[in-house]
DNA sequence: ATTGAAATGGAGGGATT
DNA sequence: AATCCCTCCATTTCAAT
């Protein structure tokens, strides 16, 4: 297929306001727009188009609350590696497509190196996150190998 | 120390209508007031009651905007894993500390098993990553040992 | 604790310089 | 781009239940 114009240069013409603003709402989803505009340094008309710009362009992706996990009940984290049996494009695909609606999965990171997987996941209790694995991993043909790595904290880092 | 009152019970009196606003603010973090108060069901002033009482007591930690890291141009992301050569308390509290504010960390795990940190980062290039890995962990005498894996993709979950 | 009504303030659009 | 309109709507407060 035909590159789409939107993939040819979606980032080239970002500057400086376009990064102070990506910043901004990175440190604070919910600024308003008039507060955003003072702190990058342009008019407020100009800021709520650049980042309608952004969102429409790709570079946002959106907006999330950060949740506390013991909050919804789910007060440990883990991070599960996981090594696939086969390294098809079409395995792969398949698994990341399985994966990301897991119930409980933050994040699924594909790797380079030993292992294929990476799963941020947050489960109720450490039986439930050891049935979690066997339930939905051990049992998946795809899946030739889990290490568990129980988080003991998570920080948000600034960039 | 003596365990503070916020410890005690901060989440027990959480009902359905509570989750169901953090999981609204979850997959949208700039959903309305209004458009909230209807979707869970409530009037929108009670429904701004709650959603203020949820970050004030935690629950909520902070809203974000989900950038795409290649509009920052810092294309690159990988997984650091860091092995400290003390475990004392001050030495670990201290590398977290450290880490969190290095630049182009997204996110700090601290997990147990074989390593000691995981940190979530990004990078400019494969030499930038070098580069950031012997400026900030190798010469750091706290860190004995760190493997990095390129994440080729990174997909969110349903939570 | 929840609600509906009333005031405050920001979002969004358009025209001009 | 910026500035000054303008209208509309969401947010926020408050009295009442």
């Amino acid at each position: 297929m035909p590159l789409a114009a939107n993939d040819v240069r979606p980032y080239a013409a970002l500057d400086d306001t376009d990064r102070a603003i990506l910043a901004e709402l990175t440190a604070d989803g919910r600024l308003p727009n008039n507060a955003l505009a003072e702190r990058v340094g342009v008019a407020p008309s100009t800021c709520l188009t650049r980042t309608r710009a952004l969102r429409d362009c790709g570079a946002i992706r959106g907006f999330h609350a950060e949740v506390d996990p013991a909050a919804l009940g789910l007060p440990l984290q883990a991070l599960v590696s996981v090594r696939l049996t086969a390294h098809a494009r079409a395995a792969v695909d398949a698994f990341r497509a399985r994966s990301v609606r897991l119930p409980g999965v933050v994040s699924v990171f594909h790797v380079a190196g030993a292992e294929d997987y990476v799963l941020h996941v947050r489960a109720a209790s450490s039986a439930a996150l050891r049935d979690w694995v066997l339930d939905h991993l051990a049992v998946d043909p795809a899946v030739q190998h889990t290490q568990t790595s129980l988080i003991f904290e998570q920080a948000r880092g600034v960039g």
